[in-house]
Formats: C-alpha cells, sequence, structure tokens
RNA sequence: CGAGGUGUAGCGCAGUUGGCUAGCGCGCCUGCUUUGGGAGCAGGAUGUCGGGGGUUCGAGUCCCUUCACCUCGACCA
C-alpha cells in the first residue's frame, strides 16, 4: 500500500460504482449535509460558494439582457394554482401544502411553490395595461418545493435552489425570439463558464414543460454517458395569458393577450459540474466558479520568513484572485489531497528553497502538472494558467461527448448501442408518441431533445420504419 | 410509490448459539517532536447500539412496528 493508495480509499473510484463515488465526493467535499427533513440538503459554505459564483456570474448574462430580479412569495393559493389545467396537472402530484396558519385551518389551502408561473401571471395580470408597459423581463432568485419520491443530492432534492425568468410580451414572434436567446444564454453559461459543452434542442411533446406550447433544453453528458437536462427555457404562447387574463391595449387600441416565456437553471449544475469534471481525487472545479481559485500551502511553515512569506504572496493574489492560504498544522502531503479533493484549480506551494530562488512552485488540478514559476509577474502567469485550465476542461468534456455520440437508423443496432455503449444516440424519428414510447420502454432511453427538422426523402423512423424529419438525441437520463 | 440494501462514538467497521463494565481503526483533544504527497511518540475524551413496542431472569443480538439514508425501477430541474 502506497500512500497514494490510501488517497483514493477515501473516495470510491469512479469506475467501480459511479453513485457511490458521486455521494462519496459531495459530502467529503463538503458541498453538502443531510438535514432532518427527508430530501433535504444543507448546502455547506463551500458547495453554497460554487452557487454564488453561478449566481452571479448567470446574472451579470442576465442583466446584459435586460432583465431584472424580483422576489414572489412562497405560497400560491390552491385557486391560483388551478388555473391553468395542463400546469397543474404536472405540477399537483408533486406540490407540498399549507393547512394550518397557527392552531387556525386556512379557508384555503396553499401550496409552496414548485415553479412560480401562476404567482408571475398573476401579477402580471395587474400590472400589465399597455403595450407600453411591454416587455416584462424579470427573474427571481429562490428555492422550490417539489415532493420528490427519490433524491439525490442537487440532482432531485425536495427543496432546490434555482432561478426562474418569467417574461411577457406584446407578440408571439418576440417570446419565441426571447425563449431562444436564453436558451443560448444557458448554453454559453455552461461552455464559457462551466466548461461543459451541451447540446440545444426541443423537447417532444411527451418531455415538454406542463403548460408550455414548446420547451427547449440545454442537455449535457455525464462521466458515465447518461444525460443530465441542465437548462430549460419554454415558450408559453398565449396559454397562461389567458388563463390569467393577462391583457394590454395595443398601439392601436385593440385589447390583446401577452405572449410569455420562462426558463430556468437549478442547482442540478453542480451535479453536471461533479459529474462532467470530475475524477477519481474529487472534484475538478471550473476555474471561473472555484470557491478558492488558488490555495497558498506554505511548506515548512515554522522556518523563520516562510509563513510571512506566503501571507504576503497570498493577500497580493486576492486581488485579482480568490485565494486561500492554508495554515492549519497539517503536513504538506495531507493539504495537497485535500484540496484536490475539493477541486482548487491551482495550489501554490511556498517553501524554504522556493523563497532563496525567489520563486514558487505552481500545481495545476486537471493535469496534475507541476511548474515553477517567479515571484515577479505572478498575478500575469495565474490568470493564464486558469484561463488554460478553462480551456482544457471544457476540451476534454467536448471530446468525452463527442467521441460518444452514436448515429443509426437500424432498430437493433439502436437497441445494443443503448445497451452497450454509454452515451447519446442520434436517430431519426417519425413525430408518432408510440415509437417514443416503445423506445423508452424496451431501452429505457428517452428523448432528450429533436437537434434539427427537416424533411428528406430517404429519412426513416428508426423504430417504424416510416419517413421521418426529426433528428433526435436518445440516451439514458438522470 | 414498487424491489433490494444499510443503520453500533465525528467517519469506517467488528460484536459468536441472547450472557458480565459494548470494542477496533481513523479522526478529535493535550503535550513534545516533525513538515516538498494524507507524520511519530505519550496521554485523554466521546455511545439513548436510528426511534417505539414486545419476547426473556437477561436483547446491540430474536419478533413486530416506525424513521432515515443508499441502490435499481416509475416521475421530474
Amino acid at each position: 500500500m502506497g500512500k497514494k493508495d490510501k488517497l483514493v480509499e477515501a473516495i470510491t473510484a469512479m469506475d467501480q460504482d459511479f453513485t457511490q463515488w458521486y455521494t462519496d465526493v459531495v459530502l467529503k467535499a463538503e458541498l453538502i449535509d443531510y438535514s432532518a427533513v427527508k430530501g433535504c440538503m444543507i448546502l455547506r459554505p463551500y458547495g453554497y460558494g460554487i452557487w454564488e459564483n453561478i449566481q452571479k456570474n448567470l446574472d451579470a448574462m442576465f442583466k446584459q439582457t435586460g432583465h431584472e430580479n424580483v422576489a414572489m412569495p412562497m405560497f400560491i393559493p390552491e385557486g391560483l394554482l388551478q388555473k391553468e389545467k395542463d400546469h397543474v396537472e404536472g405540477f399537483a402530484p408533486e406540490v407540498a401544502w399549507v393547512t394550518h396558519g397557527g392552531s387556525e385551518k386556512l379557508a384555503e389551502r396553499l401550496c409552496i411553490r414548485p415553479t412560480s408561473e401562476t404567482l408571475f401571471c398573476d401579477h402580471y395580470a395587474r400590472i400589465i395595461h399597455s403595450w407600453r408597459d411591454l416587455p416584462k423581463l424579470y427573474n427571481q432568485w429562490v428555492s422550490v418545493v417539489r415532493w420528490e419520491k427519490t433524491t439525490r443530492p442537487f440532482l432531485r432534492s425536495t427543496e432546490f435552489y434555482w432561478q426562474e425568468g418569467h417574461t411577457a410580451h406584446a407578440t408571439a414572434d418576440e417570446a419565441v425570439e426571447e425563449t431562444m436567446r436564453m436558451l443560448d444564454v444557458y448554453a454559453d453559461f455552461y461552455r464559457n463558464v462551466l466548461a461543459i459543452p451541451v447540446i440545444k434542442g426541443k423537447k417532444t411533446e411527451k418531455e415538454k414543460f406542463a403548460g408550455a406550447v414548446s420547451t427547449f433544453t440545454v442537455e449535457a453528458m455525464m462521466h458515465d454517458g447518461k444525460a443530465l437536462q441542465s437548462a430549460t427555457s419554454h415558450y408559453f404562447g398565449d396559454g397562461f395569458a389567458k388563463a390569467f387574463g393577462i391583457q394590454y391595449s395595443d398601439k392601436n387600441n385593440q385589447l390583446q393577450h401577452v405572449h410569455q416565456t420562462s426558463w430556468g437553471l437549478s442547482t442540478r449544475s453542480i451535479g453536471a459540474i461533479i459529474m462532467v469534471h470530475g475524477d477519481d481525487s474529487g472534484l475538478i472545479l471550473p476555474p471561473r466558479i472555484a470557491p478558492t481559485q488558488v490555495v497558498v500551502i506554505p511548506i515548512a511553515a515554522h522556518k523563520p520568513g516562510v509563513l510571512d512569506k506566503a501571507t504576503a504572496i497570498t493577500e497580493d493574489l486576492a486581488k485579482s484572485f480568490r485565494t486561500r492560504i492554508d495554515t492549519s498544522d497539517k503536513q504538506p502531503g495531507w493539504k495537497f489531497s485535500e484540496h484536490e479533493m475539493k477541486g482548487v484549480p491551482l495550489r501554490l506551494e511556498i517553501g524554504p528553497r522556493d523563497i532563496d530562488a525567489n520563486q514558487c512552485v505552481v500545481v495545476r488540478r486537471d493535469t496534475g502538472e507541476k511548474t515553477t514559476l517567479s515571484l515577479d509577474q505572478l498575478d500575469e502567469s495565474i490568470a493564464g494558467l486558469l484561463d488554460q485550465i478553462h480551456d482544457n476542461m471544457l476540451a476534454k468534456a467536448e471530446k468525452s461527448l463527442n467521441s460518444r455520440i452514436y448515429e443509426t437508423s437500424d432498430w437493433d443496432t439502436f437497441k445494443s448501442l443503448i445497451a452497450d455503449k454509454p452515451g447519446f444516440v442520434k436517430a431519426m424519428w417519425c413525430g408518432d408518441p408510440d415509437c417514443e414510447l416503445k423506445i423508452k420502454e424496451e431501452t429505457t432511453a428517452t428523448s432528450r431533445c429533436i437537434v434539427s427538422e427537416h424533411e428528406t426523402e430517404d429519412r426513416i423512423c428508426v423504430v417504424c420504419g416510416r419517413a421521418a424529419a426529426k433528428d433526435v438525441l436518445w440516451g439514458k437520463a438522470y
């Protein structure tokens, strides 16, 4: 047993048991703790720190696209929830109800928001009167509650944090444009901030959001080849507007219904970060959202000058990067492993030998590569390395995604691909829900999204062999 | 909600056909020595054996029940 083995024994190896690896990482990297309520997790400082950085980056993108933040109540009266038929049918089975206020039974029970369409619609009906009031581009950062049967940290919990954008527009075209704009924002965010490549597409009727005209999604591929629906953007048409009476007078003094969208990204994105980038030593965090980008580890800290120098470097770097120094009395080796497990992108070692040579040792989490850097112009070196890490993580994830998308038009090949090859299968679909259902029943794979739609004579449905226009990505999903 | 699994110290576990004061490793605390890949020595603290009920002279151990967590299905971000 070498020391490396001991390190690995803390976390289950990915290829031995991926779900156990995931649970180990989530707990040992101190992202969450379980709570007293089933299915509810506590976001610990390190886990919440990731979420804060996700919020910071994504919120800036929302602001750039003209959106404003608001805060809606967490309670929805039953009558309000029931206004839109498809919506209530979709969510009713998994809502939590408040029936009492103090010891008084409520005349009308209140559900704890599973999503806030109804609240926004109710509000919009009151504040939108004129074409001059449009568009309304609102977003909120809140938690919602869905009474899930099976829960897993970040991937599916009873309460989870997310943002939900809700917009109202004068025309259908504008609303469609908004739907696609926000889908692009999510795809860009995943790529440029989380270093995760995603596939954009449209959900099938079966998979779309309750109450939506159409749902668009970004799908990511996890290390085990399974799909994770990573964010969604919905076009509502005027269905909610009609149910809630959201009308405005247009420029010709005609009463019109608004056209709406909603879009959301949740703490599930943290699950994606873990399962796309992680390795057997633990987390590997994308530099742009890592709570700590650089951890400084003084070596032989008791020796004169070491701690002072390490502290000075930390303070200097902290002006430009999220930098922390580890002054605990643990052994250096212990610290190395600890910060690797927590996915800190860069580790900076500084000891007596370095100080004499005016240098430090910097180690990349993504490659393990160790380099010696001059203490002069350290800022530029670190900035360059963090960008390189991002680019490398993205490139690696992209390669992993692209190398595991298979394509076939043959039903038997399709079945064996789903069964034997982790990843996605691209196959044509005629659009018949029965064919979609057959795929799910016989392979457990579901349609992830329709990536494109175009009529071509020679293309046939992978299931029934009839003419097919939809290019669909299929896969097993979380 | 269906199938299966696990609950003993902070974590990982052992605990024999039911039997005396419930153990081990790691971690934790104190002190000293150490420090470039999970340190060493010495001393110390920590338990409602998940909860409730039952059988028994006696239950961590057997029975019933309940709760939580994990895995696989059905549903979702």
